[in-house]
DNA sequence: TTCCAGGTATGCA
DNA sequence: TGCATACCTGGA
């Protein structure tokens, strides 16, 4: 893979099996905007940078080489061979195989995991557009102003920002009853009883049980988190929709416990699981698959 | 007006 | 342990 800068603009390719669109619209991350039909902003690691995908050329704007090999590259996983997983994936069976051939082009993002965290505590009971809405709250409140073609944009504060915050003010934001959550979660995080940093090497259960101890933080929740800020691949969260599709292809439309869907998706996709649920996910959610 | 959304905590049997 | 219910908010 070549990583180029030219007139201002890296270009990254070939991108194999990789789609920009069906790799941000998926449900994983909430913080970014559609610009028009070729462009996205992207606001991440205290930057933004607009993105277009052209065939199998990645172009990004407002960013450097040493930037996107150092940064863009591990957030938008392309150092990962996904031809390899899709593979070992379509060999298990037609369900999971209909599901990858439906949008064979999602990556899973490594996102910065503190941003991570309070996304998906916030994305509990509400829609997507209600998830972003509150994000960009958050964000235009207590995070770092970045600008770019003119217009300003904020990143997602940091903890030692989002710290400053009280209960009252995030509710400003319309984060409602998960307001006392967030600051749970700033609280635990900067007294250090729980450290994101060393949860990326625990073995996941450990960082799952670290997790948990948020409140606000659910099984859902902690698998989203170790799955999509702490690299944990076998993570498999089960929302709604995984749970839909769950039962409907594999335990014959029957009420399932969660408990033994994960035991299920565990034996059966092992140490792909992580990839195997957003597959199912987007195509459960596509076609409303069980509902 | 009423219901529901990508879940979780709480109370009660 | 299992189940029902409430919870901010906004859109359908």
């Amino acid at each position: 893979m070549q990583i180029r800068l030219k007139n201002d603009i890296v270009k990254v390719s070939p991108v194999l099996d990789f789609n920009l669109q069906d790799t941000l619209e998926c449900g994983q991350c909430f913080h970014f905007e559609k610009v028009s039909e070729q462009y996205y902003r992207i606001f991440a690691f205290g930057k933004v940078i607009q993105v277009q995908q052209i065939g199998d050329t990645l172009l990004i704007e407002n960013s450097s080489d040493i930037e996107v090999k150092h940064i863009w590259m591990h957030y938008f996983d392309l150092y990962r061979d996904y031809g390899d997983i899709k593979n070992k994936l379509l060999k298990i069976d037609s369900i999971i195989q209909r599901a990858v051939e439906y949008k064979p082009g999602i990556y899973i993002l490594q996102q910065e995991p503190f941003e991570c965290l309070i996304s998906f505590i916030i994305s509990q009971n509400k829609q997507i557009p209600h998830i972003k809405a509150v994000i960009r709250n958050l964000s235009a409140a207590w995070g770092t102003k970045v600008h770019y073609q003119n217009k300003e944009y904020s990143v997602f504060p940091t903890l030692a920002q989002l710290k400053e915050a009280s209960e009252e003010q995030i509710k400003e934001s319309k984060a409602g009853f998960r307001a006392k959550y967030i600051v749970d979660a700033c609280e635990k995080l900067s007294s250090g009883e729980i450290d994101l940093s060393k949860l990326f090497e625990l073995p996941i259960d450990e960082a799952r049980s670290q997790l948990l101890k948020i409140k606000g933080v659910g099984n859902k929740v902690a698998d989203c988190v170790l799955l999509y800020g702490l690299g944990h691949h076998r993570a498999f969260p089960k929302d709604v929709w995984v749970k839909r599709v769950m039962e409907y292809f594999y335990f014959g439309g029957e009420n399932t416990k969660m408990e033994t869907i994960e035991a299920f998706a565990a034996e059966k996709f092992g140490e792909l699981a992580g990839f195997a649920q957003q597959y199912l996910f987007y195509y459960a959610r596509d076609l409303k698959i069980g509902k």
